[in-house]
RNA sequence: CGCGGGGUAGAGCAGUCUGGUAGCUCGUCGGGCUCAUAACCCGGAGGUCAGGGGUUCAAAUCCCCUCCCCGCAACCA
């Protein structure tokens, strides 16, 4: 890769070009329940910067995957009359499924009962027993089974002064405490736990972040998590006794892995940890660290503090990143289903199609802020600019190739180009020529709307440009000097000047040209209209490409394809949707 | 005084670091075009940039105060 914005960025941390590899995660989704909206956005984001990736030519392993470990996996199962195994294995096929309905392009696929997991988070607990990290304790207080949570005394004190506030009691009949969380009842427990050392990491994360400013990102998270971790960390209880469905480990009968823990090795059980095979740890050297891991903020802290401190103790070299994106909230709240405001990725892929529901979580919000939702903004976006913009443009092009050249595409020679660039300027072309920069700089600051925003300047462009130009009366003009010459006995083959001909191919080459620039840039996060646009203009799969600089590079689309013009891409919604 | 983010046209946002005629998208009003998915292009209306004070030749932007909203405060995408 040539470009050197990239390199220059104060912004980002990501790999350069001495990295081939570029690894990317999603947090492994508990199975307790279907994908939703939530994990669907980190997927496709995580999914839009794989693709990127490979255009780029980058080396790409993505991995999402399944965290199907837990007494509340256990709990579920039992009240379908399942085993626990039994159980994840329905739910991971709907997963599956869903990923595989919103296009995502997965590499690895990783389930935590795997038996290379398994092994894997052995030897990391023995590994972090080997050097000290790990030591028994007990711990005595309240537990929320539903929400796998422990609380402390502050914590249920301050609960129960919040409801007496209230005028409710912070306790059932029976006299048990009562969830903060959730409000159900809270068992007492008494354990033997395994603790990790985690007080002893403090000032050495401080220090990683203050070394590393772009570790955590974006910026209001790091804050977030730097202050947390200044206010004092307490050692974390890696070890339960009261339930089975877990990982055992190795060196303490009877105690199974915390289920974050568990799901936190995930990461380099993937790319081979764990493993004897010589292949494997081939595979562990080139892959890890990871570049990034994609997270909802709700779970930073696990990826920011406790997993690099556990990465420490274990003498593993740390990630590079941890992106924590935003919420998405429905006029301003959360989503939940007792508001009744749950919507589903599938259904919403059905209605506005899979590339159309991919660009606009994408599009429409800062990735990392949280973002607004409503289907009457969707349909906006959708509307004016996939139906109106893009879908409209690779119409109006390729419909007008289709009426004034027979639909080929007629790139001309060199010399003619040249006079024509001299005489009318090109800016659909200066335009595109700066694209790679500032898109793939965009990408690599994972600001997925800003990239998708340079695309669309593009997109404009050409719009206006057809406006400017004004193919149909070049297409009249033209006909009328054919007409003029044949009279004339003139050969317009042999004009020295370019014709009205010329310029008439000139202007569609170049919106033809723009389309095919514009659909490889869209491809990352919109594969399938992009390869469709792609092939009606007589070319292969954009997302075979693995040099996306050299494949932008203008005059890419070759003479003499033939297009087809084809139903609209993104045909208009009506507003009565929502 | 717990920490942090934010309050900019009807809606959603950018701009604030590096002061210098207030910008984008959608909506709305008027005009143009006809290749196209009633799309596209041009123009207009609409904002005392939460409020107050200060620094400055000049403040949305820097400083102080007040009000309001939202995250985080140990294990929910």
């Amino acid at each position: 890769m040539s470009d050197s914005v990239e390199q220059e960025s104060p912004e980002q941390n990501l790999p350069s070009s001495e990295l081939e590899s570029f690894y990317l995660t999603t947090p492994i989704y508990f199975v307790n329940s279907v994908p939703h909206l939530g994990t669907a956005y980190t997927t496709i984001a995580a999914d839009s910067l794989a693709r990127f990736k490979r255009l780029d030519g980058k080396d790409t392993l993505f991995l999402t995957g399944l965290d199907e470990h837990g007494q509340k996996i256990t709990q579920s199962a039992a009240a379908e009359g399942l085993t626990p195994q039994e159980w994840v294995d329905n739910i991971a096929p709907k997963f599956i499924d869903t990923w595989k309905s919103l296009g995502i392009s997965y590499d690895g696929f990783i389930r935590t009962t795997e038996p290379r997991h398994i092994q894997a988070v052995q030897r990391f607990f023995q590994k972090l027993y080997d050097n000290g990290a790990i030591y028994k304790g007990a711990y005595k207080g309240y537990y929320c089974v539903p929400e796998e949570t422990f609380f402390n005394d502050d914590e249920l004190f301050e609960f129960a002064e919040k409801r007496a506030a209230e005028g409710l009691a912070a306790t059932n009949e029976a006299g048990q405490p009562l969830c903060p969380d959730c409000g159900r009842p809270l068992t007492f427990v008494e354990e033997e736990n395994l603790y990790f050392r985690l007080s002893d990491y403090q000032q050495r994360l401080l220090d990683y972040y203050e070394e590393n400013p772009n570790f955590i990102r974006p910026e209001i998270r790091r804050n977030e998590v730097v202050a947390f971790v200044k206010g004092g960390l307490k050692d974390l209880s890696v070890s339960r006794t009261t339930f089975d469905w877990g990982v055992p480990i190795p060196f303490a009968e009877g105690h199974v892995s915390y289920v974050w823990v568990d799901a936190l090795i995930n990461y380099l059980t993937a790319v081979g940890y764990g493993s004897d095979s010589a292949s494997d740890a081939e595979e562990f050297a080139r892959r890890w660290p990871a570049q990034i891991h994609f997270v909802g903020k709700d779970i930073i802290r696990f990826h920011c503090v406790i997993w690099p401190a556990m990465l420490m103790a274990a003498g593993i070299e740390l990630p590079r990143q941890v992106f924590a994106h935003g919420f998405l909230l429905t006029k301003g709240e959360k989503m939940s289903k007792s508001l009744g405001n749950v919507m589903s990725p599938l259904e919403l892929a059905e209605t506005f199609s899979v590339d159309g529901y991919r660009y606009y979580f994408l599009s429409d919000f800062q990735f990392g802020a949280d973002g607004s939702l409503t289907m009457e903004r969707i349909i906006q976006v959708y509307n004016a600019d996939l139906a109106n913009s893009w879908g409209n443009l690779c119409s109006r092009a390729l419909n007008m190739t289709k009426k004034y050249l027979d639909s080929e595409v007629v790139e001309l020679w060199p010399r003619t180009d040249a006079a024509l660039t001299k005489r009318l300027g090109n800016p659909l072309r200066e335009k595109a020529e700066t694209l790679y920069a500032s898109y793939s700089k965009a990408m690599d600051d994972i600001d997925f709307s800003k990239a998708m925003a340079k695309v669309l300047e593009l997109v404009d462009a050409a719009n206006l440009y057809i406006e400017q130009t004004a193919p149909w009366s070049l297409a009249k003009e033209a006909a009328a000097e054919t007409a003029e010459a044949e009279a004339a006995g003139i050969n317009l083959d042999d004009a020295k000047a370019p014709t009205k001909n010329d310029v008439l191919d000139f202007v569609l080459y170049n919106l033809l040209e723009s389309i095919r620039i514009a659909a490889l840039l869209f491809a990352p996060v919109m594969p399938q209209t992009s390869a469709e646009v792609w092939r009606r203009l007589g070319l292969g799969d954009p997302l075979e490409c693995r040099d996306l600089s050299a494949a932008l590079e203008w005059g890419g689309l070759p003479s003499g394809n033939r297009v087809e013009v084809g139903d609209p891409l993104f045909p208009r919604l009506d507003a009565d949707l929502a």
